[in-house]
RNA sequence: GGUCCCAUCGUCUAGUGGUUAGGACGCUGGCCUCUCACGCCGGAAGCCGGGGUUCAACUCCCCGUGGGACUACCA
C-alpha cells in the first residue's frame, strides 16, 4: 500500500431497490474509506438505458442514507472528479475509445444478434468455453464499407492478446486467467453506449480510485478490465473480491429467498445500525468473538483480512436478534425516533412523548421489531380494551372473578395514584381473597391486560392510572357474569 | 459443458503443526415463585473423503467430492 490516502467507490446501477449483497458492498468500502481516512465515492452506473430508473436512483440514495453511509463525492455532492453520472461521462468514453481505434487495439464488429448467438450454441455443443471466435477480427477495409454501406450498427471489440493475466487480490491471493480463453468483448455497443468493463476502467482510472472492493462475481471481470487499463496506458489500482451472500439453498441470495432488499428490512422494522452490524459481522468476524459493535467499533477494526473466502447464508435469525438486543439497548428517545412511521401506522402519531416512553421502556423487552410497537400500543389503549380468549377463559370461575372484584373495590377507596397504585394495593389483596401466587395475579392480568401475556403488571398501573384500571376491571366483569 | 473461486457444529465464525477444537444465532434442560419476554446457569451439535509431508495434522501439499460465481451489444 502507498502512502497516498486510499480512494474507493460504490459503484450500483439503479435498476432495482439497494440490495443487501450491495448495501454490504458499499459497507466495506464505506469502511476501508473510514478506516484509512481515505474518500468514499458513489458513481452512478446508469449506462442501461432499459432498466436505469430516477426511481431507484432516488431509493438507493436514501436508503444509504438511511444506512449512515455518507459519501464524500458523488451526486448532490460533487466534486473534483464529476459528473458522477455514466450517462453524463459519454464524451469521456467517446474520446478513449477513439485512442483505442488509433491504436488498433479494437476493431468495429458488425455481428448480428443471431450470428452471435449460432456461434455460442455452436461452441457449447462441442464442450468448449461460449466466447467470441474474432469473426470481424480482419475484416479488410473493403469490407467494412460494404457492411457500413448496408447500414449494419457496429460494436467495437477489444482484441485480447494471448497469454496470462495475472493480479493479486487483497481477498484472495494471486489470481490468474489466460487471454487466449477469453475472446474478444464488446466495449462499445452499437448503440455507442460503453460496455460496463470499459467505462469502469476508464471512470475508476479519472476517479482516482485506488482499491476496487467488490462482489466475488467480478473476479473474472477483473481479467478484462486489467486489458483495458494495460492497453490504455493506466496503472491499474488494487482489487478486492469479497465472498457473496447466499440463500438457504446456498445460491446467491435473490428475491426468491424472501426479503432482501434494505428497504424491506427498513419496513419490518429493522434499525439501520443493526444492518450495518450485522452486514460487517456476516462472513466476518470482529476479533474476541465480538458480534455487537458500534459504528466506530467496526470502522476501527474493519480490515479486508477479515473477510471471509466463501459466502455467508443470510441468517434472519440472528439479524432479527441483534435487532431485539439494540431495542433493548437503545436510548429511548433515539428509539421513538425510529419507531415513529410504525406508530403513526398504528394510529398512535398522537400519543404524548412521556407516556410513549413509558409504554416503549415497559415492552421493549418483549420486540423484536419496530413494526410490533402496534399490537403492544393497543393494549395500553383503554378504547381498544378486549378480552383474548385465553383472558375470557381464566374470568370464567367466580373465584377468579372475586380478585377483579376486590381490586376494583379497592381501587374505588384509594387516594393512592400513580406508581403508588400497585406498591400500596396488591399487599392488600392475598388477605382480602385469600388467594397469591399464579391464582391471584392472572385473573388481574387478564382483567387489566385482555391478555394472558405480556410485560410486568406493575407497569400497567402506573401507566393505566386509578381511572383507567378501574374502567377495564368493570369491562372485564360485565363481560363474564 | 468451459473458466475461476471456495470448504470447521443446522447457520455465522475463532483457530494458521502439538487446543478437552473456542464464541454467537437457532435448538434444548434448569433457575428467576403471575405469564410472555429479558437475564443467569447447563446440554446436544463440527474439522467433507482419500492419499501424502511430518515425531505430530483442522492447520501444509496432491487427488477426489461437494458447493458457488462467471460464461450477454446487464451491470
Amino acid at each position: 500500500m502507498t502512502n497516498i490516502l486510499p480512494r474507493v467507490r460504490f459503484a450500483p446501477s439503479p435498476t432495482g431497490e439497494l440490495h443487501v449483497g450491495n448495501a454490504r458492498t458499499a459497507l466495506f468500502n464505506w469502511l476501508f474509506a473510514k478506516h484509512y481516512h481515505g474518500s468514499f465515492i458513489l458513481r452512478i452506473e446508469d449506462t442501461d438505458q432499459v432498466r436505469t430508473s430516477k426511481v431507484f436512483e432516488a431509493n438507493l440514495r436514501q436508503d444509504l442514507a438511511w444506512l449512515g453511509i455518507e459519501w464524500d463525492e458523488g451526486p448532490g455532492k460533487g466534486g473534483p472528479c464529476g459528473p458522477y453520472h455514466q450517462s453524463e461521462r459519454l464524451s469521456l468514453y467517446r474520446t478513449h475509445l477513439e485512442r483505442l481505434i488509433a491504436a488498433e487495439l479494437v476493431y468495429p464488429c458488425y455481428c448480428t444478434d443471431e450470428e452471435l448467438e449460432t456461434e455460442r450454441l455452436s461452441l457449447i455443443s462441442r464442450k468448449m468455453m461460449p466466447r467470441y471466435m474474432g469473426k470481424c477480427r480482419n475484416l479488410t477495409a473493403e469490407t467494412r464499407r460494404r457492411l457500413e454501406a448496408e447500414g449494419r450498427p457496429a460494436a467495437y471489440r477489444f482484441h485480447v492478446p494471448p497469454g496470462a493475466i495475472t493480479f493479486h487480490d487483497l481477498i484472495r491471493g494471486p489470481m490468474r486467467f489466460e487471454g487466449s480463453a477469453l475472446g474478444d468483448f464488446i466495449i462499445v455497443r452499437s448503440n455507442g453506449i460503453p460496455a460496463y468493463n470499459f467505462a469502469v476502467v476508464i471512470d475508476d482510472h479519472l476517479m482516482k480510485i485506488t482499491h476496487v472492493i467488490r462482489g466475488e462475481d467480478h473476479l473474472s471481470n477483473t481479467a478484462l478490465q486489467l486489458l483495458l487499463y494495460r492497453a490504455l496506458g493506466f496503472a491499474p489500482p488494487q482489487f478486492a473480491h469479497h465472498a457473496l451472500i447466499l440463500g438457504w439453498d446456498r445460491s446467491k441470495l435473490s428475491k426468491r429467498h424472501g426479503s432482501t432488499t434494505v428497504r424491506e428490512f427498513r419496513e419490518q422494522g429493522i434499525l439501520p445500525q443493526v444492518l450495518i452490524n450485522y452486514l460487517a459481522l456476516l462472513g466476518a468476524s470482529f476479533g474476541e468473538g465480538k458480534e455487537v459493535c458500534t459504528i466506530d467499533e467496526i470502522i476501527e477494526s474493519f480490515s479486508l483480512n477479515r473477510a471471509g473466502k466463501s459466502g455467508a447464508i443470510f441468517d434472519k435469525d440472528k439479524l432479527l436478534w441483534l435487532n431485539s438486543l439494540y431495542i433493548r439497548k437503545e436510548s429511548l428517545t433515539t428509539l421513538t425516533g425510529y419507531m415513529q412511521p410504525f406508530i403513526k401506522e398504528a394510529g398512535y402519531a398522537h400519543l404524548e412523548e412521556a407516556r410513549l416512553h413509558r409504554i416503549l421502556d415497559a415492552v421493549r423487552d418483549n420486540i423484536t421489531s419496530l413494526a410490533e410497537i402496534g399490537t403492544y400500543l393497543r393494549i395500553f389503549d383503554d378504547s381498544a380494551y378486549e378480552l383474548s380468549a385465553g383472558a375470557l377463559q381464566i374470568l370464567a370461575d367466580d373465584e377468579t372473578r372475586k380478585v377483579v372484584l376486590s381490586l376494583l373495590d379497592l381501587l374505588n377507596n384509594t387516594d393512592a395514584e400513580g406508581d403508588e397504585l400497585y406498591r400500596t394495593l396488591i399487599p392488600l389483596l392475598p388477605e382480602k381473597t385469600g388467594l397469591r401466587g399464579k391464582k391471584l395475579f392472572m385473573p388481574l392480568r387478564a382483567a387489566i391486560t385482555g391478555q394472558t401475556k405480556g410485560p410486568e403488571l406493575d407497569r400497567f398501573f402506573s401507566i393505566l392510572g386509578k381511572s383507567s384500571l378501574q374502567y377495564r376491571l368493570r369491562k372485564a366483569i360485565a363481560a363474564t357474569t
